[in-house]
DNA sequence: TCACGTCCAGTTACGCATCT
DNA sequence: AGATGCGTAACTGGACGTGA
C-alpha cells in the first residue's frame, strides 16, 4: 500500500501536460518537523475532532503523502495532526516527486476520495485553480479530479471569459488531444483533396494538421456533395459551438473566415482591445482595426453594398483573404509564447 | 438558479485487413 | 515490409431536461 497512484489523470502529448506522476521510493519515516501545512483544497482549514478521532486509534495510520520538493504535505494534514497529538518524533510518510501544481492536483484528489469531503465551493475553487496550472486538460479530466460535473467545470471555464488565451486542443482522459474547433482543418483538407484528390488520408491529415479520421469525413462528405464542415451540433438549432464550427449560413455558402461565434469574437476583441500591449502600438492598433472588420454586424452592411456584377469578384477575393487569415492564424500558434 | 445526468455528433488513435 | 483504408472504442463539448 505505498505506492501512490495517478494513473487517471490525462496524460499529454507533450511535457507541458504532463500528468502527475507518483514515484514510489517506499514508506519512510521522518520527523515531524521537517514537514510543512499543506497546500490543500480545504478553505475551512484542519477539523481537530477529527484529527483526535484519529489520534485515539490504535495502530498505524497510512503513510502522509508528502511533496519531497517541498516537503509540503499533500495529503494527510488530519493524520500529522494525530501524530503530533501521540507525540510522536517520526511520521510515516510516501513522497511524490513532482511539480507544485501537480502535487495540487494529488491533494485535490485524494480529498475527493476519501477523508473529510470538500464542499461545493471548495471543489470549484480547486478545479479553477487546476484550470489555470493544467489549461490544456478537458473539461472532464479536471471535473474527474476536483469531484465535479464536467458541466460545471465548462462553466467555470466560461465564467473565466475569453481573456485567457486557452489552448486550441484538450487532452482527454485517454491521453488524446482533441481540438476545440477542427474548422481551419476541416478546410485545409477539403483544399488539399481537392488539389491532389490521389494523396492519401495520412498525407493530407498530416499537412491539414487533423486524424486521418477527420479527413476520412471530410472525404466522405465531399464526395457526397456535402459541406466539409460538421452540421450544427446538438439536436436542436445552431449551439455555441456549432456556430464556431461552421461558416454562416447566410454567407453564400462559401466557406467563409474560420472565425469564432459573434459572441465570442466581441469577447475576444474585448479582451485584445485592454491590452496594452496592443492598444499602445501603431501595428498594434492595426491588428485591432483588421480584426474588428469581422465583426458579424458588419457582414450584412457589407455585402449590401456590393454590386451584382461584383459579387464572384469579391467572393473569390474573400476567399482568398479567408486563406490569408487562416495562414496567419497558424503563425500565431507556431510562435513561441512567452 | 445552479449542478448535474443524458444524449448526440464529432474526433482521435488503435487494431486489423488489404494493397503495393 | 510498409503504406493504406476502414471499423471501432473511448473520449470530447454542447444542447436539453431534471431536480434541489
Amino acid at each position: 500500500m505505498d505506492t501512490v497512484q495517478a494513473d487517471t489523470l490525462p496524460a499529454s502529448g507533450g511535457d507541458a501536460g504532463r500528468p502527475p506522476e507518483a514515484e514510489d521510493q517506499g514508506v519512510q519515516r521522518v520527523p515531524i518537523g521537517m514537514l510543512l501545512p499543506a497546500d490543500s483544497p480545504r478553505m475551512s482549514g484542519e477539523n481537530l475532532d477529527h484529527a483526535r478521532a484519529l489520534g485515539a486509534l490504535d495502530g498505524n495510520l497510512p503513510p502522509i503523502l508528502v511533496h519531497r520538493a517541498t516537503m509540503r504535505v499533500i495529503d494527510g494534514m488530519h493524520r500529522l495532526r494525530a501524530a503530533i497529538l501521540q507525540e510522536r518524533a517520526l511520521v510515516e510518510v510516501l513522497f511524490f516527486d513532482g511539480t507544485p501544481e501537480d502535487a495540487f492536483v494529488v491533494a485535490v484528489r485524494s480529498n475527493c476520495r476519501h477523508g473529510l469531503p470538500l464542499t461545493l465551493a471548495e471543489r470549484a475553487a480547486a478545479a479553477a485553480r487546476i484550470m489555470i496550472s493544467h489549461p490544456q486538460w478537458s473539461d472532464r479530466a479536471i471535473a474527474s479530479v476536483a469531484g465535479l460535473s464536467s458541466k460545471t467545470v465548462a462553466a467555470l471555464r466560461r465564467r473565466a471569459g475569453a481573456g485567457n488565451l486557452a489552448p486550441r486542443a484538450r487532452v482527454g482522459q485517454d491521453g488524446r488531444v482533441r481540438p476545440l474547433d477542427s474548422t481551419a482543418g476541416r478546410l485545409a483538407a477539403s483544399r488539399l483533396i481537392a488539389a491532389t484528390p490521389q494523396a492519401s488520408l495520412r498525407e493530407i491529415a498530416r499537412q491539414a494538421g487533423i486524424s486521418p479520421g477527420t479527413v476520412r469525413d471530410v472525404r466522405a462528405r465531399l464526395e457526397r456533395g456535402e459541406d466539409p464542415l460538421p452540421r450544427a451540433r446538438g439536436r436542436r438549432g445552431a449551439g455555441a459551438r456549432a456556430s464556431r464550427a461552421r461558416p454562416r449560413e447566410d454567407a453564400g455558402k462559401a466557406p467563409g473566415p474560420a472565425a469564432g461565434p459573434p459572441a465570442d469574437l466581441g469577447r475576444v476583441l474585448t479582451s485584445l482591445r485592454n491590452d496594452p500591449s496592443l492598444r499602445q502600438t501603431e501595428t498594434g492598433r492595426l491588428l485591432l482595426r483588421m480584426l474588428e472588420t469581422h465583426l458579424p454586424h458588419q457582414w450584412d452592411r457589407l455585402a449590401e453594398s456590393v454590386p451584382a456584377h461584383r459579387t464572384e469578384t469579391v467572393a473569390l477575393a474573400a476567399l482568398e483573404c479567408a486563406k490569408a487569415w487562416q495562414e496567419f492564424a497558424a503563425r500565431m500558434r507556431r510562435a513561441p509564447s512567452p
